[in-house]
DNA sequence: TTATTATATTCCCATATGGGAATATGTCAA
DNA sequence: TTGACATATTCCCATATGGGAATATAATAA
């Protein structure tokens, strides 16, 4: 076997840091390639092709209205990640551990956090 | 130019499966090279090797005590990742706005809620 | 129909894996 | 010193990029 393919998940898809800048632009608003492309200042295709990958895991999806494809973000896809990184949060100290301390509160969940 | 290292950063080390799988570990606890192939199940080498890019990008310390090399996990360096994310969460409803909803109340940061 | 616009796809290439196998290095124990 | 143990490193290879350039495809406008 060799390198994991970026489609592989969507913590492999935002392992690209352009593939983030697409989604921090698509999050204000559901956007058109070029108006992407105006913004970003890529190459057209280079927008395209990482599109499709963020399109093959689902964080993007896609909507076509004439010769144009409004391309809109998913963010419930990056929940995995959320809750992957929440297991760590305790560790860090402050702001997180008031959010600990606030979900125990409210919903009794009993949060393992030994202090 | 070609692919991004994954040492480039936190987010491209993480987005290899088998790293995950080793940082659930070492949260755990401190541990050996060899304590984790025991876990894991996987050849030496690979352990080493995906410590090594974990270490890189500083997710990992290393303590030396005689022949072992004891790993240990910084949470702190997720914590760019958490930062990424928590601009989404908002939008994905549920609790995590009311996580924002609390946030707003202690520390009246103002987060841009538009509901 | 034809030119133009919007976007996707294909080719080519340099580069970076990740795994397996073998080996090197470092340290302790006998 | 020498062998055993713990870990890292090196080699080799198949594979997957990501970018650039060129081109294909789709849809609209003239």
């Amino acid at each position: 076997m060799s390198r994991l393919k970026t489609t592989h998940d969507v913590f492999s898809a935002i392992g690209e840091p352009r593939r983030r800048v697409l989604i921090e632009q698509l999050v204000l608003k559901e956007m058109t390639v070029n108006e992407l492309v105006d913004i970003v200042q890529w190459p057209q295709p280079t927008v395209s092709k990482h599109l499709s990958v963020l399109k093959k895991v689902n964080l993007v999806s896609e909507r076509k209205e004439g010769r144009f494809r409004y391309y809109r973000i998913e963010p419930k896809e990056l929940r995995p990640i959320q809750e992957w990184i929440h297991q760590f949060e305790k560790y860090w100290g402050s702001t997180m551990d008031q959010l600990d301390n606030y979900l125990n509160q409210i919903q009794m969940k009993g949060v393992d956090s030994e202090h």
